[in-house]
DNA sequence: CAGCCTCGAGTTCC
DNA sequence: CTCGAGGCTG
């Protein structure tokens, strides 16, 4: 025996003694994160553990043991790239299409800062190129992250793949210590056809999706054979600011060494607004890439400022849209489909056209009233022209995404064709299918013995807000539903899937598209959810109206699964009541609109009411608890209430309440500001502030805002002109405070 | 009771 | 992304 054979004999016995060390640490986290036990090790650990395992054995192929973790797990990488939460948050734009868009967006920032008619309101028009966000973070001026939008909060992190592109500067002199650019990665019209015709990769349909898909390479090489560009346009966090105006900030980008776009322009008026919004459309073609309209933003920052945030756009800021594009074809046919609630929605399949550098071969339809030619008020819409099948159309993309028919050639209409007639019944389960009056869509009467509702539950309770498991979408619902030998009917059946698949994996390890390692993993993903936040789980039900907000909302108030349908059941007879109150009132306000005479609402209400037995004060009390809630109304709170009421509905509740432990909610985080969680009521007149605004700012800072001073009212801010409220308020002995004070609360905010 | 704003539901294509 | 409906305010 040489010398280095003895050495390589030394160095084997090390890598098996590590490999079974590997494997045995391995296998011991992940049979504390499966079962019901904390992790021991961290996410991070855990990974380099395994990768290292990897990493043996694929150096040692002979080495790898049978009983592996890396063999019943997968081989996992390459899921893309690392998440990154934006440190503020990416907002997309508040959309306009015409004139009054403009004026409207105008007039609702003058009305909210109370600027007069002689206080000027400078804004500034760029054009909005048609690429992908990206925000690049620089730490002391240096580059230090790129991250895509995603879905606004958290995005992708895109790093190495943005240093290759040459107008992303990589250091920056005399930046911000800390300073988050935004723009946009685009293609030039001249490279996107270059780069089709050099045969790289894949044929791409346009720039924008040429960009995405050369910035999204897993090999950065790649990326920076790509002719890509960059846009900057504003900034998220930043150590200091960088300037006044919203102008003279993207100026300042451009100093740093930013390509910044050469048509921005500042203006006094919608006026300036639409002119420069005209100019920018005529130079559209030649500008050399694609722009889809003109982005508008309120130059002074300290106004943005006051402004803020709706839900998820800047009030500050408008994107004016040129017109879409549109493209005429033939109507093939129209289809119906069934959503989870039974909503019977038609489809128009087209034959397929090409609209704005996407094919298109279906379009939504929305409703039977859309394509009788009618908006749910009855008014004529495309001139009251209704759609038939054979009708040759005009499609255009809305919002540059869904495509939409705006308008029929009835020219081209053949002799035979004939309007459409909606079903009156579900062409999936044949139950009767019934508009309920002021509704604008028909549904579907079977509830879950409809296969096509069950199904459209079953999807939106394995969603990605509701229990998100991993390898269980919507294809594989579809297939399991179908599935004769082991099927998922009902959302207790995924969690009964491992124990029915008692062969061993024998069945599902066999099908197409499953291997044994998929299978374990599925299996593994679905034990995780056993344990799942309460709010998730009221969203999963997907009981009508109680969309994921509101599920939070829920469980936050009610803090546990026995809390919540405790109340639930108190509530019911209650319940009863103002449910049958509120058809009835639905029917008359119909009729009557109808008969073309007034509906007499009260009276109706009034009359269900009384004829409605008493459901007792326990369940009125539950009743008032629950549509006490902030954004909890009657409608909502009686659809929830139904449901849990309902027998088969409550019995596959209860069935999947044996398979699963719901996570109770935890006390709400320490106050922040020294008004968060308190109810603060405004009356008089706000002298230097609108009360849209002081609203905005008091909810910006946890507090809650009503309109009448009651027992639970923390603080009244009054401002001269008071009346009954600040008498209230002195006999409750609720703080009164004036607009200076309020002030300074705000401002230290 | 009208007029906001936000949420929920449904939809398409990559 | 859009539409319609729900919820809340003035």
């Amino acid at each position: 025996m040489t010398g280095s054979d003895s050495k390589a004999g030394a160095d084997r016995q090390d890598v098996m003694a590590e490999i079974a060390g590997l494997v045995a640490r391995v296998s011991a986290a992940d049979h504390a994160y499966h079962s019901e036990d904390a992790p021991v090790i961290s996410d991070a650990d855990y990974d380099a553990l395994k990768r290292r395992l990897q990493q043996l054995e694929e150096l040692h192929p002979d080495l790898a043991r049978p009983d592996s973790p890396t063999r019943r797990v997968g081989a996992a990488p390459s899921e893309g790239f690392g998440k990154v939460t934006h440190a503020q948050r990416m907002m997309s734009l508040a959309n306009g299409f015409s004139r009054e868009d403009v004026t409207d967006f105008i007039a609702r920032i003058r009305s909210f800062l109370n600027l007069g008619a002689d206080q000027p309101l400078a804004l500034t028009a760029e054009p909005k190129i048609d690429g992908l966000s990206l925000s690049l973070r620089y730490e002391n001026g240096i580059l230090v992250q790129a991250a895509t939008r995603g879905d606004g909060v958290v995005g992708e992190n895109v790093t190495a793949n943005a240093m290759t592109i040459a107008d992303i500067p990589q250091r920056l002199q005399g930046a911000p210590e800390i300073l988050e650019v935004r723009g946009e990665v685009y293609m030039s019209h001249a490279d996107f056809a270059a780069l089709n015709a050099s045969g790289e990769g894949k044929i791409f349909a346009n720039p924008r999706n040429a960009a995405a898909g050369s910035l999204r390479q897993i090999d950065p090489a790649v990326t920076a054979r790509r002719p890509l560009r960059y846009f900057a346009y504003g900034w998220g966090a930043l150590s200091e600011p960088l300037a006044d105006t919203q102008f003279d900030a993207v100026a300042r980008l451009a100093a740093l060494g930013f390509q910044t776009n050469p048509l921005m322009r500042r203006c006094q008026d919608a006026e300036g607004l639409i002119v420069t919004w005209t100019e920018i459309e005529k130079q559209r073609a030649s500008l050399g890439y694609d722009i889809d309209g003109v982005v508008y933003k309120v130059d002074d920052l300290s106004y943005q400022a006051r402004l803020g945030f709706r839900a998820t756009t800047p009030r500050w800021a408008l994107a004016h849209k040129f017109p879409a594009e549109t493209a005429w074809t033939r109507l093939e046919r129209i289809e119906i489909q069934v959503g989870r609630t039974g909503a019977l929605s038609p489809v128009a399949r087209l034959a397929p056209v090409t609209v704005g550098g996407v094919v298109v071969s279906n379009a939504t339809l929305h409703n039977e009233d859309y394509i009788a030619g009618r908006d749910s008020s009855g008014a004529p819409i495309r001139e009251g022209r209704d759609i038939r099948e054979g009708d040759w159309v005009q499609i255009y993309r809305a919002g540059d995404v869904i495509p939409k028919i705006a308008d029929v050639d009835l020219s081209r209409r053949a002799d035979d064709a004939v309007p459409f007639a909606f079903p009156t019944h579900c062409p999936e389960c044949g139950a009767e299918a019934i508009r309920e009056p002021g509704d604008s869509v028909r549904r579907c009467t079977g509830g879950l013995t409809c296969p096509a509702q069950a199904v459209e539950k079953l999807k939106h309770f394995v969603s990605r807000a509701a229990f998100d498991i991993d390898g269980l979408g919507a294809k594989q619902i579809e297939m399991f539903f179908a599935d004769p030998a082991l099927p998922i009917r009902e959302p207790a059946h995924i969690f009964t899937l491992a124990a029915r698949d008692d062969a061993g994996l024998a069945r599902l390890k066999n099908r197409e598209g499953f291997g044994e390692r998929s299978v374990e993993k599925l299996f593994a993903a679905i034990e995780e959810r056993r344990r799942i936040p309460l709010a998730r789980l009221i969203f999963a039900l997907g009981i009508r109206h109680v969309g994921e907000v509101a599920s939070a909302t829920l469980a936050r108030h009610y803090g546990s699964w026995s809390a919540l349908a405790g109340a639930l059941d108190r509530a019911a007879p209650a319940a009863e009541r103002h449910v049958r109150a509120e058809e009835a009132v639905a029917h008359e306000r119909a009729e009557a609109a109808a008969q073309g005479r007034r509906a007499r609402l009260k009276e109706t209400r009034d009359r269900v009411w009384s004829e409605a037995p008493d459901p007792g004060d326990e369940a009125r009390a539950a009743w008032a608890d629950l549509v006490g809630i902030d954004g909890i109304g009657e409608v909502l709170a009686g659809s929830l209430v139904t449901a849990f009421a309902q027998e088969a509905e409550r019995a596959g509740i209860d069935r999947l309440l044996e398979q699963i432990t719901p996570l109770d909610v935890e006390a709400a985080p320490e106050a922040r500001t020294e008004i968060s969680g308190k109810t603060l009521v405004f009356t008089g007149t706000l002298e230097r502030m609108t009360r849209a605004e002081a609203k905005s700012r008091a909810e910006a800072m946890g507090a809650k805002v009503a309109g009448s001073v009651s027992a639970r009212t923390d603080l009244l801010i009054a401002g001269p002109g008071a009346g009954s409220k600040a008498s209230k308020a002195a006999e409750l002995g609720v703080t009164v405070i004036d607009e200076d004070e309020w002030l300074r609360i705000a401002g230290a905010g």
